[in-house]
DNA sequence: GTATTATATGAATACTTATTCATATAATAA
DNA sequence: TTATTATATGAATAAGTATTCATATAATAC
């Protein structure tokens, strides 16, 4: 594999390596697209835009059993998507800030597009 | 389980049980976030960032072997992150739209804001 | 103290997926 | 036609991960 390509592609592979996020950041996008990527944890994310909710409403709210929620809340969690605070017997859990929420709303915003009106 | 909370988490859990997007908008947008949430993927997508290239130069961009890159290049591809077109022998991959662009580029950002500046 | 309720978690299983290797296709050159 | 170059792809393997079940922790009530 050789390319026969004009000189200015060549340029642009050049830039592109050279422009490359740093291998830890890319890693760490990765990471937090990875926590997001599963429809379990998408609905618990748009769950808590509502607003703070303990584990049995999430649960309510999403559907699914009481460990698998929990498990999920636990990566969501590590991975700095949504925060806890304890109140007596239950765990109050809320998105970490507003930058998961746009992330969010942009995807969104980006799939509802796909019917043709752009 | 039965929750002793408040009423007012009561009915944040009835709505967001309510508003949460319909399940194949949750699947779509967790296929997107599959899409973009490998390290090896990501690369790809920023290198595109400089403009169209051959597979011979993605591979020269990111690394790996041409198997592999093929392989991911498929899977965004069929995602809707890239589109592709023959020019003699090369095929020349270029992102799909800025949409893609943009959620990359946010979150980029949001991982930046991690050191402390917020 | 014991009982109950809310949540978390380790371990096992099942499912998904990335990577590699070998080979196929498709364009071009001779 | 055959040879070469660029890219794609099926199959196998290996790595990762979601879910379930059973149990642990932690707060509260008695």
């Amino acid at each position: 594999m050789e390319c026969n390509h004009e000189r200015e592609h060549e340029v642009a592979a050049a830039r592109a390596a050279k422009n490359l996020p740093a291998q830890n950041e890319i890693e760490r996008l990765a990471s937090q697209f990875k926590t997001i990527c599963e429809p379990s944890r998408l609905k618990i994310l748009f769950a808590l835009r509502e607003g703070e909710m303990c584990v049995y409403h999430i649960v309510e709210a999403v559907g699914g059993n009481q460990s698998a929620v929990s498990h999920q809340l636990r990566i969501l969690r590590d991975n700095r998507m949504i925060k806890s605070r304890r109140e007596g017997q239950n765990i109050l859990y809320s998105l970490a800030d507003a930058h998961v929420l746009a992330v969010l709303e942009l995807a969104l915003a980006h799939a509802g597009c796909e019917g043709g009106e752009e």
